[in-house]
DNA sequence: TAGGCCATCTGGTCCT
DNA sequence: AGGACCAGATGGCCTA
């Protein structure tokens, strides 16, 4: 601090004398404010002093300080305005033109609204081009000049404009995407298996629903009573494995006996051994209430989340799988469930969770109703066996328009129930 | 926390 | 010019 001194309220540097007196000037442990101080001084010392030396403290300290070094720069870039009292009022007027485009570039809404009105290229406001031409010209002359059509400047009206165009674009695009849904909704309904308040992803209604066609098509072709797992290996094929296994609940088949027996004792329905005893025509599925996966526990899980590393595959030596590499198949793999403990696992909840218990329903009545000793479980009454939920109710009902548009849908049932 | 699914916004393209 | 359609981006929600 001995080498500097103070004149008035900003500090001086007395005139270096040779490299030692910077090593001095090194040593002086110069906090901010000294910095600060010198750099207010900048410009007498470069006018004082031309030392190279000099030249490398400064420029050591502008480094240091150089944000506040520019922050001055500007405040003595004011000075000398307001000193010399030459600015221009255009200059203004091409910065406000300038500020307003980047305001309308703040936001998605302003900037797609530049571009559409850049596209659009309203007839008005010509006279704005030009103060377009002159902010371009802003950016120095060394610059090359943008090329292509010239931006036009944003009036608040075609601003105004450009904005309720977007809005009524996304309603349209918010109502397309609602009516898209609505429909995957109707097709939910007239898949195999239907929850409201587990509903198959789009995906998996979109490949359930391919595979349903096929499976109704290879039905009416061979005009015979068709193999119950192979006509859910037939459905559930490039599903993935929640969606295998709620396809194979609603179809109330036990999914290890359709995944690893297939027709091997000739058997068509694995009723007799099948987990359905208590709720013979509605299983439910508590939504991967196990936050482990235990074989025979059910991990159903709709949203099709994928497995640990961790799991052991419950296929038995020999047994079959579904055919996972099949092209048709895009989502994760996840283990198979048995759909034993499935339903052991939506018994543990049942009482805690009713109002968020998951009923998969046999989308088939014929499969119910042919059996004997057991009324529909569906029906406007609500009774039904096993405490099925009544959410099985709407999707049934939604199913009888399903069922008119789909002659061939009773002929079905009746194969599976002769 | 990662991953899947979804809704929404947005810009581009095509068509009327 | 405006609407329909599409795909990418983004953020929220949910579950493991």
């Amino acid at each position: 601090m001995t080498n500097c001194f103070k004149l008035g309220d900003r500090w001086r540097v007395p005139l270096p004398q040779g490299e030692a007196s910077l090593c001095e000037c090194g040593r002086m442990s110069i906090t901010g404010s000294h910095v600060m101080a010198l750099a207010n001084d900048v410009p007498a010392i470069w006018a004082w002093h031309q030392s190279w030396l000099l030249a490398t403290m400064l420029s050591r300290l502008f480094s240091e300080v150089l944000p506040d070094v520019q922050r001055l720069a500007a405040d003595w870039a004011e000075d000398d305005e307001s000193e010399d009292g030459k600015v221009k009022d255009d200059e203004h007027e091409h910065e406000a033109g300038c500020h307003l485009e980047d305001d309308e570039l703040d936001g998605p809404l302003e900037g797609s609204s530049r571009t559409e009105s850049e596209m659009a290229g309203d007839d008005d406001d010509d006279e704005d081009d030009e103060a377009e031409e002159e902010c371009g010209d802003e950016n120095g002359g060394d610059k090359p000049k943008k090329r292509g059509p010239k931006k036009r400047k944003m009036t608040p009206a075609r601003v105004q404009r450009s904005k309720v165009r977007r809005m009524k674009a996304n309603a349209r695009e918010r109502t397309r995407m609602h009516d898209l849904n609505s429909a995957l909704d109707n097709l939910r309904k007239v898949v195999p298996c239907y929850s409201k308040t587990q509903k198959l992803s789009k995906i998996e209604t979109l490949r359930l629903a391919k595979n349903y066609i096929l499976a109704l098509g290879e039905i009416l072709r061979n005009g015979k009573r068709p193999d119950v797992v192979a006509y859910v290996q037939m459905l559930c094929k490039g599903l993935s494995q929640p969606t295998t296994n709620l396809v194979a609940g609603c179809l109330q088949l036990n999914t290890r006996n359709f995944l690893t027996e297939p027709c091997s004792d000739g058997a068509r329905f694995h009723m007799p051994s099948s987990p359905f005893s208590v709720h013979p025509y509605s299983y439910r599925c508590s939504r991967l209430s196990s936050p482990h996966y235990q074989p025979g526990s059910s991990a159903l899980n709709m949203r099709g989340h994928s497995y640990g590393a961790g799991y052991e595959g419950v296929y038995p030596p020999g047994g079959t799988s579904p055919d996972y590499s099949s092209p048709d198949y895009e989502g994760q793999h996840s283990p198979p469930v048995c759909l034993n403990g499935g339903l052991s696992a939506g018994r543990q909840q049942e009482s805690s969770e009713t109002d968020r218990n998951y009923h998969y329903s046999m989308h088939y009545s014929g499969l119910s109703t042919s059996r004997p000793g057991h009324s529909l479980p569906f029906g406007p009454s609500g009774a039904r066996s096993g405490g099925a939920h009544s959410e099985n109710i709407p999707p049934f009902q939604d199913a009888h328009l399903h069922h008119d548009r789909a002659p061939p849908y009773e002929d079905l049932n009746a194969f599976f129930h002769n």
